[in-house]
DNA sequence: GCATTAATACTACAGATGTCGTACTATTAG
DNA sequence: CTAATAGTACGACATCTGTAGTATTAATGC
């Protein structure tokens, strides 16, 4: 029976794709190196974070000598988006407006972040048009 | 230790603040009752987890008789910006633009949800102005 | 060749969430 | 009063995620 869950993995999971990511291609100690300026972790961990984040298709490696390798193998946008469309769904029915509206409302956003949402907006309509 | 995770709980969990929410006052049965037009679940399941949402804040109670009426125990707008920000944080690095951006990127937004969106944030300038 | 080091494989465990069974208690129909 | 019913309390168990220890295997230094 799969979890039922907001999202398709956790936050460990989420730092250690971000870092992936950003390197391109990482090896454990790579991705560990960075974590550990944050925090402390074992490099076990690391290890077996991203044997998960492989065996759920969100990486992929090579190996190198005794070595893994690893890299992205799905796009970051994609990941991303799916994210949110998980959250579309689950937490505001399906209407994207919603939480927007949400996000816009609140005084965490200042008035100038506002008009970059709404100039990015117009930026697409145009390109759309 | 907390558990690292990208949401402070899990989909049934939302589910049934969902319904709470909607009927402002809701015993076990009340919510379980509407979960079983979608698919079938116990009632224990739904009263363990309306308890753990109690536990964690998001519900409180009231003792009629034996039974337990439940309320909201927070705004709704609350829960869904604390998800927000939850994701724009861990997923988006801080910035609320990158979460907007790649939500109306995409071409599953219409465009006339798009205009939608950007007619909202219009009036929310305006509103501030 | 042999000891040290690096990397992985394997295993285990804890907490959160989802699911439910069983036992208990209160209420109520006869 | 007794049996059915409604409701709850409690505990059990599975899966997922996070964390790490220990064993094994491969490379490296001398």
């Amino acid at each position: 029976m799969r979890k039922r869950s907001l999202t398709p993995f956790g936050e460990t999971e989420m730092e250690v794709l971000h870092h992936v990511w950003e390197l391109g291609e990482a090896t454990v100690n790579d991705v560990r190196d960075r974590i550990l300026e944050e925090r402390d972790v074992a490099y076990t961990t690391i290890m077996t974070v991203m044997k998960n984040l492989a065996d759920k298709g969100y990486l992929e490696f090579r190996k190198e000598g005794v070595t893994y390798v690893y890299s992205p193998a799905k796009e970051p946008e994609d990941v991303r988006h799916g994210l949110i469309q998980d959250l579309v769904q689950k937490v505001f029915k399906g209407s994207p407006m919603s939480l927007v509206q949400t996000l816009v409302k609140q005084e965490s956003l200042s008035k100038k972040e506002r008009e970059e949402i709404r100039a990015m907006i117009d930026q697409m309509e145009d390109d759309n048009a």
